[in-house]
DNA sequence: TCACCAAGTTACCTAGAGGAAACCATCATG
DNA sequence: CATGATGGTTTCCTCTAGGTAACTTGGTGA
């Protein structure tokens, strides 16, 4: 194993580092962890994100092996969305993030307002 | 435990993904985890992190209670920055990620590869 | 013929993040 | 007196992510 350096781009550690920040590719992981669902589909499922972006992030996650995409001659012709089994295990991974989240976020909570009440002193 | 909203920023996911998704908060959790730090020595120890940006990631850091600042009245005077029992947890968390990434990265990197192979054929 | 669905792409614009480098105060040393 | 260390703040500038909205392509039905 190289000793992993996470100024490179090529590190593994800011590769999925650069997802897992994606706020459209967690929901999007989210979402497609729950089964495979269409582009429009998307769209309306996740409020807020547009067309573009949402291209964008199919392209990357699906260029990361983590998404597959697969059209189906229908007319229109409709493509449907799915979660990789590679993909399945970083929404594993994020989930343990997501539990983090939930259990300490009072502590984060309440070391804030601390933190702004002892700087509105100062001030 | 209400609905969490991820597109509210008051969501944990949201929180703890903004700080997971900044390069340099991680790799200053990273490198406190393993001990307490001076500010001059953080810079020369995280190459390419700027005075300004350093500054900004530590106090925000240290709002949400990551880690703790304690100036020490030498002359001049230091300040040392060392990770909270609730840093500690969050590394560890972290550790997870990283440790999906290095067991997934050959996956990605061959999803890549087949990808960019794909798409050069349609070009 | 016109309008509308699908799934995108493209052009344009703007706000904000982050880098570079200068500046600040304090004290000690040469 | 000037220089260098400490730990920052401030200014300026650039670059890109992301939002809006219009356009595309292809086929179907009114």
């Amino acid at each position: 194993m190289p000793a992993w350096n996470p100024y490179a781009s090529a590190c593994p550690t800011r590769l999925v580092l650069d997802r897992v920040g994606d706020k459209w590719a967690v929901l999007l992981l989210g979402v497609l962890a729950k089964g495979p669902m269409r582009f429009n589909r998307l769209r309306r499922e996740i409020e807020g994100l547009s067309q573009k972006v949402l291209s964008q992030t199919l392209k990357s996650l699906e260029r990361d092996g983590l998404i597959s995409r697969k059209a189906i001659p229908t007319v229109p012709v409709t493509v449907e969305y799915s979660i990789t089994p590679l993909g399945q295990t970083l929404t594993a991974t994020v989930d343990a993030l997501r539990i983090w989240a939930e259990t300490h976020i009072e502590e984060v909570l309440v070391a804030q307002k601390q933190y702004d009440e002892a700087a509105a002193l100062t001030a």
